[in-house]
DNA sequence: GCTAAACCGACCGCGGTGGTAGGATTTAGG
DNA sequence: CCTAAATCCTACCACCGCGGTCGGTTTAGC
C-alpha cells in the first residue's frame, strides 16, 4: 500500500468538485453522500487541500468547497503531495522546498549509499506520471467519457479495467 | 514513506552479495556487521529474498548466502516485490499473477472509478523504474563508479547527491 | 436568532512495522 | 563425536500512524 486512504479520499473529492460549476459552493455533505464516505473525516482530507490552496471555501449557510482552478491547470502531483505530504519513496528521503533530496546516511563512507539511486529513480517515476495526468481527465473518465491518446496508453486503460471485459 | 524499511535493508543486502564473488557463501553476520544491521531481523529479510528465489543458501559452518543469478540479471523490480510484497499504490489494488488489476469498488456504478486510472499510471511509473534498475547497477554504484548513461538520466544523479556538491 | 455549513482540536482502537528472544537444525573442522 | 558457526523457525512485543469519531466554535444566509 503506497498511499493511504487520504489520497484516495481526496482525489474523489477533487473530481466531484470539478464535475460541479466552478465558483458555486458544493456542501462536504453532498460529496460524503455521493462518495459514501464519512463526513467528519473528510472534513480534514479537505482540510488539507484548501491549505494548499487547490480549493477554495465559503463558510456559513450555503456554504461549501469549489476548485481555485478550472481542472485542466491542476494536475494530480500537487493533489497527492498535498494529501500525502511530500512523496517519498523511503524514510531516509526528507526533501525540502527545492529540487535536493537529503540522505540520513553517513554521506562519506566512501561509497555513497547505492539504494538512494534507486529510489531516486523510483521518486522519479511515480512524480513523472502523477504530473502527466490532469484532474480535468479523471473528471472526464468518471464522466464515462472514453479517453483521447492524450498521455493515456492502451496498457492504462485495459489495466483500468475500462476496456472489453475478456 | 513508500516502502518499509525492509525494502531498504534486502537490497542493501543483494548489493553487498553482489560485490562477493558468486557461489562463495557469505554469512549473513558479516553483512550485518558491515551495513550496521540487526542480524535477528535481516535473517527475516533475507528469508523473503530465498523464498523468492533471489538467493541460496547454505546451511551449518562457514554456511551463508548468495546470489541464484548474475547481478545483471536480476532487476530490482524483483527484489522489491519479493521483499514488500506486490506493488499496489491503494489498498483496492489486488493484482494476481497475471496482469490484471482488480478492483474492490462495485464496478458497475455507472462511471467507473476514475482514481483507479490515477493509481494505475502510477504503479506503472513505479514498476518501469524498478524494472529499469539490474542489481549489477547498484553495486557498480556502490563501488564508485560513475555509471554510463544507461537508463540514468542526469537528474538522476544529481538528485542522487553524487553529481557537483552546489 | 435559527440553522446550515465550514472550521478546529482532542481523543481512540487497531494493525502493521521494526524489531527481540529463544530455540531447533544443519554442517565443517578438530 | 563434539563443538562452534551458521541457517532456520516461531512466538512475542512496543510503538506509532491510520482511519475515524466527537464535541464544540465560528461564520453566514434567511
Amino acid at each position: 500500500m503506497i498511499f493511504s486512504s487520504k489520497a484516495e479520499y481526496g482525489v474523489r473529492l477533487m473530481i466531484e468538485l470539478g464535475r460541479q460549476t466552478p465558483e458555486h459552493p458544493t456542501a462536504l455533505k453532498a460529496i460524503a453522500d455521493a462518495e459514501g464516505l464519512p463526513l467528519a473525516y473528510l472534513e480534514q482530507v479537505v482540510a488539507r487541500l484548501r491549505r494548499a490552496g487547490l480549493v477554495r471555501s465559503a463558510r456559513g449557510a450555503h456554504g461549501g468547497y469549489w476548485l481555485s482552478r478550472p481542472a485542466d491547470q491542476i494536475s494530480m502531483d500537487e493533489v497527492v503531495q498535498a494529501l500525502e505530504g511530500s512523496i517519498a519513496p523511503m524514510e531516509c528521503f526528507v526533501s525540502d522546498h527545492t529540487e535536493r533530496v537529503l540522505c540520513s546516511h553517513e554521506p562519506d563512507a566512501g561509497r555513497g549509499c547505492a539504494t538512494k539511486l534507486l529510489w531516486t529513480r523510483v521518486q522519479g517515476g511515480i512524480i513523472r506520471s502523477l504530473q502527466a495526468t490532469t484532474l480535468a481527465e479523471l473528471v472526464q473518465f468518471s464522466d464515462g467519457v472514453a479517453l483521447p491518446i492524450a498521455a493515456s496508453t492502451a496498457r492504462d486503460t485495459v489495466a483500468a479495467g475500462v476496456a472489453p471485459t475478456t
